[in-house]
DNA sequence: TCAAACCCGTC
DNA sequence: TTGACGGGTTTGAC
């Protein structure tokens, strides 16, 4: 009966299970996957997961999993340091493997392990041998060693940064990362080295050089034998160091030719021993990962024991299961002329999946295409196109539909924006899940999460996904798809399947209230301030241009004076020779290519020496700055007199908004001449004026409420000035004879700590000596002992969790918290300590906008928010509405919990920013 | 053309 | 050797 199918070739997945188990175990918190009895899991739940995407996504024929016997191998007899990098097994990590083991043997699945080789020689020896038969074959491994094996039938699936995340390395994408093929990795591996496997390569040699040489000389043999032709350091580096490549070569090199007594096609699944899971999961506690457990029984099964009857052997996708069912019903509809559009919206139950191509830039969007997804059928329309009729229904489906499922909600919003439709407030955004579950992490494009969440090749060709068994349009359309339209189905698909995975992980970290409820609906406010935008006076621009240009012009000429020569004045490098070269001025501070020149020093230099040169500089730097700052802010107004910048909601690790294209959260406010240019800012025609509200201290006072510090609590319940009491309270002194430069030395204190700032930071930024900084600290601790606990707690938990969180929850992981790196790991340090205290501050200013934005609308003013600037709301004031914003805001703005500090806010009202700031 | 380095504006 | 950003210019490699 059994036989192999051939549109269906047999999958191998094999898995290097130490290595597979390592990974889990650094990627998920070990103190959160703990069980009654205090054994770790967070390996078994990291590794059985990952195992079960695998055998779900990719049904493979055959499986098994491979580990190391022992770290002793016929490498480390050749070269006994090989992996001696490798420091004692984490404690929590203990019996982590054994238990995985029993899952395995309860799941009928082979176990192999071989002595005095690595599970890496086994990969290697069951990949080969199942290729030669023409199978398909998944190679899961953490060790990038693996990637030799990599083929058109072997695919290497490496793990990427978050949990379960896994990447598809085939030949072209080795070729694409490495720019050589799988089969030469080894070669530039080992001329680069592994330090994880504690093998040096060449000093001074990256990946980058090392295919370089490799493409240039046919080969790590080739380079080898002509390495005195390689000119420069880098080449001295290879002729001193050309034993150990060679024995790197020798020690990457896997074996393809073991014995292991097992025979590739013996590697199908045995039957699951359920009452083996049952109490095996009974004793990891593990609940929710029984029943895919146990619903996965039959994945992978020898045929005829599979569906308990023997005709399943034309197997493959449509196995008789659930999915496999829906997706012959699946259906991709083209909108054309005379397309019923209503025939297929009105059949819409449950999520919506939406898709936008075009232009989602705010007040400049444009939808021209869009693809809507349900869960089994797919619309794809050219807008374009439409008859007036299917407009018209896509227009109602869009301003009606509950469920919408969307990526890039704002963004998709402008898109719709621009062609007159409006949208509902999307019932969830994958691309915000994404973030909240992952904000650390640098971009969320669609292609990205299908991989790290859907374990999907972005590939167009990858038939693993769903959409291809569509197969083309329904037969009675007459349309095929075109890829621009293939792809958007897909994307519109792809929201639906995501949002039910990241709703399930939301929920896990305890932050589905802070989507629902926060981040969702502020996407809606921010789709609306910036597709108002704020109004500017182009007089007042134009004045200020005429001022700065030439201001920046005298500079120059007098600085060009000064030193007898023209040089580019915004060339560090050119800089540094006059200083250094010409005008023999002391040398400042290191740089990595010579020495700073940055305003900090200058003008440290030009009180020593009164070089002025050093003057002219820096007003021309002043100048310059100010003036570009201008000349984009002109470039940015709109038709409409207006400047839209877009907040990104998806950028800032700590939850913090972004604002760019222009930024207008960096606009300057400490300078009394930076500040003019605030005055360009102003209300638009129908309004009255701008309201600014700001948050004063804020962080200090959510420091305070976290930390529950008496003293800090005391001071700022004492309603005088805070930094001011702080000082009196550290140094004895009556608040009233608290010196300027106490007061300044406290504060810098207090705000240095959120920071992670050393006595060192502290010395430089007050510019006493360390150990006077030092003493600084020590007493301002004494005093406001709890703000010191408080932070020491927070690097604690940051450390044995894996995150920091926020008092709503965000949650920000920090890898490098466990770096060998010393650097990275104390700025990760820093960053456990900020995260908290900065992205609480970010919560409750979001849930303000908000509220205040519902508040405003409720009460059907006219008025507007505007902008945010970390701990400043903008509003637009409609006449005669002053009294009523001012209300609206505060009130918006008190605390949404209660705090043992209260929040101040600070309003100001006026004609321009400037006048509004206070 | 692109990335890296440097510099600097905000909170 | 203080956190979080965006963005300008120069420079050098490609």
């Amino acid at each position: 009966m059994e036989h192999t199918d051939t549109d269906h070739p047999d999958t191998l997945l094999i898995i290097d299970g130490h290595s597979m188990a390592f990974r889990a175990f650094y990627a998920l918190p070990a103190d959160t996957f703990t069980t009654t009895t205090g054994q770790h899991t967070n390996a078994v739940y990291g590794f059985v997961t990952m195992l079960l995407k695998l055998l779900e996504m990719e049904r493979p024929t055959r499986v098994a999993v491979a580990f190391d016997v022992s770290r002793h191998s016929f490498r480390t007899e050749e070269y006994p340091e090989y992996k001696g990098t490798r420091g004692e097994t984490p404690p929590e990590f203990i019996g982590q493997v054994e238990l995985i083991g029993e899952v395995l043997d309860a799941m009928g699945i082979r176990r192999l392990t071989r002595d005095g080789y690595e599970a890496d020689d086994i990969l290697a020896t069951l990949a080969t041998e199942a290729a030669a038969r023409g199978w398909d074959v998944l190679v899961a491994s953490g060790d990038r060693d693996s990637f030799q094996l990599i083929s058109d039938r072997v695919t290497v699936l490496y793990p990427g940064q978050g949990p379960g995340d896994l990447r598809e390395m085939t030949p072209e994408a080795v070729q694409e990362k490495y720019g050589l093929p799988p089969a030469q990795y080894p070669e530039l591996a080992a001329l680069v080295g592994e330090t994880s496997d504690n093998l040096p390569g060449v000093p001074g040699v990256g990946p980058k050089t090392a295919a370089q040489w490799l493409a240039k000389f046919g080969g790590l043999e080739n380079l080898l034998a002509r390495a005195d032709e390689v000119g420069g350091k880098r080449g001295q580096a290879l002729r001193d160091n050309l034993e150990e490549v060679r024995r790197n070569r020798r020690l990457n090199h896997l074996l393809t030719d073991l014995d292991l007594g097992v025979d590739v096609e013996d590697l199908r699944r045995g039957p699951t021993d359920r009452r083996a899971v049952e109490d095996l999961f009974d004793v990891l506690e593990f609940t929710g990962l029984r029943r895919r457990v146990l619903s996965a029984a039959d994945i992978g099964l020898v045929a005829e024991e599979a569906a308990g009857n023997g005709s399943s052997d034309a197997a493959g996708p449509q196995e008789g299961d659930g999915d496999a069912e829906a997706r012959e019903d699946l259906s991709l509809t083209v909108v054309g002329p005379g397309t019923d559009v209503s025939e297929w919206t009105a059949r819409v139950v449950g999520p919506a999946g939406l898709w936008i191509d075009g232009s989602r830039r705010p007040g400049s969007g444009d939808a021209e295409r869009l693809a809507l997804a349900d869960g089994t059928r797919v619309l794809v329309a050219e807008t374009s196109d439409l008859e007036p009729g299917q407009e018209a229904v896509v227009g109602e489906f869009l301003a009606d539909c509950p469920g919408l499922v969307v990526h890039d909600g704002k963004g998709t919003w402008h898109a719709l924006r621009g062609r007159g439709w409006t949208m509902h407030a999307p019932a969830f955004d994958v691309e915000l899940a994404a973030y909240l579950i992952r904000p650390e992490q640098r971009g969320y494009a669609m292609e990205t999460l299908v991989q790290r969440y859907l374990g999907r090749a972005p590939d167009p060709a990858a038939a693993s996904d769903a959409l291809f068994e569509l197969g083309g349009p329904a037969p009675d359309e007459p349309e095929a798809p075109t890829s621009a339209q293939t792809a958007a189905a897909r994307a519109a698909w792809a929201c639906v399947e995501l949002s039910t995975a990241l709703a399930a992980l939301l929920e896990e970290h305890e932050e589905s209230h802070l989507m629902g409820e926060v981040e969702l609906p502020l996407q809606g406010v921010l789709a609306r301030m910036e597709d108002t935008g704020i109004a500017m006076d182009p007089g007042v621009l134009d004045t200020l241009r005429g001022e700065l240009s030439s201001g920046v012009e005298r500079a120059a000429s007098e600085a060009y004076k000064a030193i007898g020569r023209q040089v580019n004045l915004s060339s560090p490098k050119q800089l540094q020779e006059v200083l250094f070269d010409q005008l023999k001025l002391p040398y400042t501070k290191k740089t990595k290519t010579g020495y700073t020149t940055n305003a900090e020093a200058l003008q440290e230099l030009w009180v020593r020496t009164q070089e002025p040169f050093l003057e002219h500089l820096l007003t021309h730097r002043d100048r310059i700055k100010l003036l570009q700052m201008v000349e984009s802010l002109q470039a940015a107004i709109s038709p409409d007199g207006r400047i839209h910048t877009t907040f990104s909601q998806v950028v800032a690790a700590t939850g913090r908004l972004a604002s760019s294209d222009p930024n207008l959260q960096n606009i300057p406010a400490r300078t009394a001449d930076g500040r003019r240019i605030r005055h360009a800012f102003v209300a638009g025609r129908g309004f009255e004026s701008l309201l600014s509200a700001d948050y004063s201290q804020i962080e200090m006072r959510i420091m305070a409420h976290l930390s529950r510090d008496a003293g800090l609590i005391e001071a700022f319940n004492s309603g005088e000035d805070l930094h001011r009491t702080m000082a009196s309270m550290v140094f004895g002194t009556p608040v009233e004879e608290v010196s300027p430069d106490q007061r300044t030395r406290i504060k810098a204190t207090s705000y240095g700590l959120a920071y992670g700032l050393s006595s060192y930071g502290l010395s430089q930024q007050l510019g006493i000596p360390v150990p006077e900084a030092a003493e600084l600290r020590e007493r301002y601790f004494e005093r406001f002992g709890g703000v010191r606990d408080y932070l020491a707690g927070l690097v604690a938990q940051a450390r044995r969790d894996g995150y920091t969180q926020t008092m709503f929850h965000r949650r920000r992981y920090l890898p490098d918290l466990s770096s060998e790196n010393r650097q990275r790991r104390e700025m990760a340090e820093r960053a456990a300590l900020n995260a908290p205290i900065q992205g609480s501050a970010a919560d409750i200013i979001k849930i303000a906008m908000v509220r205040v934005d519902a508040a405003l609308r409720e009460a059907g003013l006219s008025s507007r928010l505007l902008l945010q600037i970390h701990d400043e709301l903008i509003v637009e004031v409609a006449p005669g509405e002053v009294g009523d914003v001012t209300r609206i805001v505060s009130e918006g703005m008190a605390s949404p919990v209660h705090m043992d500090v209260p929040l101040e806010v600070a309003i100001g009202v006026g004609r321009s920013w400037m006048e509004a700031a206070h």
